[in-house]
DNA sequence: AAGCTGTCCTGAAAGC
DNA sequence: TGCTTTCAGGACAGCT
């Protein structure tokens, strides 16, 4: 499931293949995404170049002249390299096409979404990116960013971090896995974190999010990057996924608990409280 | 206002 | 064996 990392590993691999090139056709073959694709504007868009990429949260953005386009890979899409001429495969709904070569939406659960933002629209007004905290791998996530945000919160860690309204791109996979290396039971409550429990978690975000953008993101059950290759984060997780199998640092069960309605995945000796 | 719950969707796994 | 049910998850509307 696409969080922060894998958008990123794909960004990287439409910004190495497509950047420059001129967007020559668009086909929508199925414009029920999450919300309905803007078939009309993302066609007025060929002919542009894209001039680059870039990420909001767990969006990717297409910059062309006249719009940029927000792509969300929602919990199983993935951009696929593909000839323009190739024939459509199940569950692929979109085509970005650059001359020979093409970028493809796949999305078997279809709960990604494609946007377009006018280049006179300011995208920090946009309803999807209002309201978002500040992102993970920028100096302007801190310790005091997450004690700040923190403050008064009743609601528990886990949730808090999926939120997205302190620091965003966390999702389930990396909550589980910041929280274990941070030493944070999942259940807590945000608002009793102290400074030095946001200080640990800081620098555990950090680092499990720089750790799998650099291992290609987590594969496990659809994504790949857009040649394919799949990532391998997941081999080196911890905790998430591992209920029942024992603590790679001290052997204890792992437990799975709901938080949220989200699983989450904790080891009761690694993580005292 | 913060923080719950339900909804969208499909494939895999579990249950019968 | 084969059909039916349940579950997973990000974002967001709609509640309380």
């Amino acid at each position: 499931m696409p969080e922060l990392p894998e958008v990123e590993v794909t960004r990287l691999g439409v910004q190495s293949k497509f950047a420059g090139q001129r967007l020559s056709a668009v086909q929508v073959r199925q414009p029920r995404l999450r919300k309905p694709v803007p078939t009309d504007a993302l066609t007025r868009l060929a002919g542009e170049v894209l001039r680059g990429t870039s990420r909001r949260s767990k969006y990717l953005l297409l910059q062309f002249d006249s719009a940029q386009v927000m792509v969300h890979l929602g919990m199983s899409g993935a951009l696929r390299v593909v000839p323009s001429d190739s024939a459509w495969q199940l569950h692929e709904h979109v085509q970005l096409s650059f001359g020979d070569l093409a970028l493809r939406l796949h999305d078997p659960r279809r709960f990604g979404s494609i946007d377009c933002i006018a280049a006179h629209e300011d995208l920090n007004a946009h309803a999807s990116i209002r309201g978002l905290g500040v992102e993970p791998l920028t100096p302007q996530f801190t310790p005091a960013t997450l004690y700040r945000a923190s403050r008064g919160r009743q609601q528990n860690c886990k949730s808090f971090l999926l939120a997205g309204q302190a620091v965003v791109g966390v999702g389930n996979i990396y909550a589980s896995e910041s929280l274990f290396r941070a030493a944070i039971r999942p259940g807590r409550a945000a608002g009793r974190l102290s400074l030095q429990d946001c200080e640990r978690l800081h620098q555990a975000i950090v680092e499990v999010l720089s750790e799998a953008v650099a291992a290609g993101g987590s594969s496990l059950r659809d994504f790949s990057g857009v040649g394919g290759e799949l990532g391998h984060f997941q081999t080196r997780a911890f905790v998430y996924d591992r209920e029942g199998q024992p603590c790679r640092r001290c052997a204890t069960p792992i437990r799975r608990q709901v938080h949220g309605q989200r699983s989450s995945f904790v080891c009761f000796t690694c993580q005292p409280r």
